[in-house]
DNA sequence: GATCGGCGTCAGGATCTCGTCAAGGCACCG
DNA sequence: CGGTGCCTTGACGAGATCCTGACGCCGATC
C-alpha cells in the first residue's frame, strides 16, 4: 500500500517495525545506519521515512539534510532522547515529526497515516489523462496511446515522461530530471537525458527530429507542450 | 507573519501562547470553545490551528472534523491526555500533529514552524506571473509571452531577468547581477551586462533604444519597472 | 570644445550543449 | 544456455550559446 523506509540501528525494534508494517500491507526497507539509509532512499523512493536518530555513522539532523535535499518525503524521526532541543532542532532541519522512545506502536501507526495522509493531499488531484495532437498519456494506468495503439515504455522512459507531463507548460530542470528519476547521485548525467529523449521522441513525435510536445531549453532543461 | 488560531479552554494556557506567538510577528486569534474555534476559523482564516482536546461544548473530534469538512489547515492538537488511544482518534480524525501537555514552549513552536513549512510548501499555486504592458514573465514555468507569443530566452538571459523581476522596482547592483548569474569570480565584467541587457530589450521591449522595463541606472545597475 | 568614462550595438569565432547512432554490459526469463 | 529487453557509454556532427573586441553615442568634466 506505501512504501516506508524503517532505519534504525537496533535489530529488534527494525523487525518489530517490519512485521506491523507489512501486516497492514505497506512495502518497507530496511537501513541500519545513514549512509545506508540515504543510499536505500535513493533506489527505494519511499513514500515516507522512519528514522532513528541515534545511528552509529552520522548525525540525525545530517540524514535529514541529505534527503531534504532532493526529496519532500515525510520524515518521522525516532529518538529516546526527551531533550526539546533535539526535538526542535529535528524539526527545524526538516523532519515532520518527532516521536519519543518507548513509543506506542498503534501511536506511531497513526502518526505515519496522518504523515502519509498529507503527503497524499498535497499532491494536487489533477487530471489523470493528458491529451496532445499526437499521442495521449494517462497517468494513472500509466499508459500512453498514440493512433489509437498503445505504445510500449520502458521504466525510464515513464518516469521521464510522467514528470514532464505532471509539469506540464512549466520547464523542468535537467537536474531535477535526472535526481527525481535516476536517483540523487545522478545529477550530472545530462547524457542520459538526451538518450532518452531522443527515445521518447521517436515513440511519440510525428516529427522526432522538430518535436512540438517535448521541447527542449538549451543549458536549462525540458519541457511538456499540450 | 503567520495567522495562528488558539483554542482552549485555560485562559493561562491562551495567554501563553498568545504572547510566545506574537513576540515571533504571528498573527494569534483566539477561542475558548469549539464552537466559537469553528466560527472563528471561518473569519479569521488561520494558516495553522493549536486545538485543546478538553473543551467544554463539543468533543475534540468533532471540532477537528467540523474544520476538515472546509479546511486543509494543519491542525496541532494539545491534550492532557497520554493514552494513546486519544492520540490515535485525534490523527485519525485529520489532525496533523498531537502533543501532551504539560508541552515545551520551544518544542511546540518548533513543531508548528514544520506544519506551517509542509503546509506552504504543498501549496505553491502562487501566481508567480508578472505581467508589463508589454510582455508577460511566468517565473514558475520559466517562460515569457509578447504578444501572445513565446520568447525564447538563453540561460544567461533568462538569468538576468529573473533576478531583476524578483526584485522589481528595486535597483540590482551590477555587481549583484554578475555575482548571481555568472559567478563570484565575475563582479566586474560589467561588459556581459551591456551585451545581454541589449539583447534583453531586443527581445522584450517594443523601443529597444527606449527601454520602459528594463532601466538603466547609470553607474549603479539596472531596474525592472512594471 | 576636447576629453573621458560609462553605455549601447553589432557581429564573428570559440566554446559548450544537444541529437543521433551504435555497440557493449547486465539482468531476467524461458 | 541462448535470447531479449533495458540501461549505459562512446564518438561525432550540428546547432545554440557565450565571449570578445571594435565602434559610436551621450553626458559630465575640465
Amino acid at each position: 500500500m506505501t512504501r516506508v523506509l524503517v532505519v534504525d540501528d537496533e535489530p529488534q525494534i527494525v523487525r518489530a517495525l517490519r512485521i506491523n508494517l507489512t501486516a497492514r500491507g505497506h512495502e518497507v526497507a530496511t537501513a541500519l545506519t545513514g549512509t545506508e539509509a540515504l543510499r536505500v532512499a535513493a533506489s527505494f523512493r519511499p513514500e515516507v521515512v522512519i528514522l532513528d536518530l541515534g545511528l552509529p555513522d552520522l548525525d540525525g539532523t545530517a540524514v535529514i539534510e541529505g534527503l531534504r535535499g532532493w526529496t519532500t518525503v515525510p520524515i518521522i524521526v525516532l529518538s529516546a532522547r526527551t531533550d526539546s532541543g533535539d526535538k526542535v532542532a529535528a524539526l527545524d532541519a526538516g523532519a515532520d515529526d518527532y516521536v519519543t522512545k518507548p513509543f506506542g506502536m498503534d501511536e506511531l501507526l497513526a502518526r505515519l497515516r496522518a504523515a502519509v495522509r498529507r503527503a497524499s493531499a498535497a499532491a494536487p488531484g489533477e487530471e489523470a489523462v493528458v491529451e496532445t495532437a499526437a499521442f495521449t498519456v494517462d497517468l494513472a494506468a500509466k499508459k500512453v496511446l498514440r493512433e489509437g495503439a498503445e505504445v510500449h515504455l520502458t521504466p525510464t522512459e515513464w518516469g521521464i515522461l510522467e514528470l514532464l507531463v505532471r509539469n506540464r507548460g512549466k520547464l523542468v530542470g535537467q537536474k531535477q530530471l535526472l535526481q527525481e528519476v535516476w536517483g540523487p547521485a545522478y545529477a550530472s548525467e545530462t547524457h542520459y537525458l538526451r538518450v532518452y529523449l531522443a527515445q521518447l521522441r521517436r515513440k511519440l513525435e510525428p516529427r522526432p527530429s522538430r518535436p512540438r510536445h517535448l521541447v527542449t531549453e538549451a543549458g536549462m532543461g525540458y519541457r511538456f507542450e499540450v
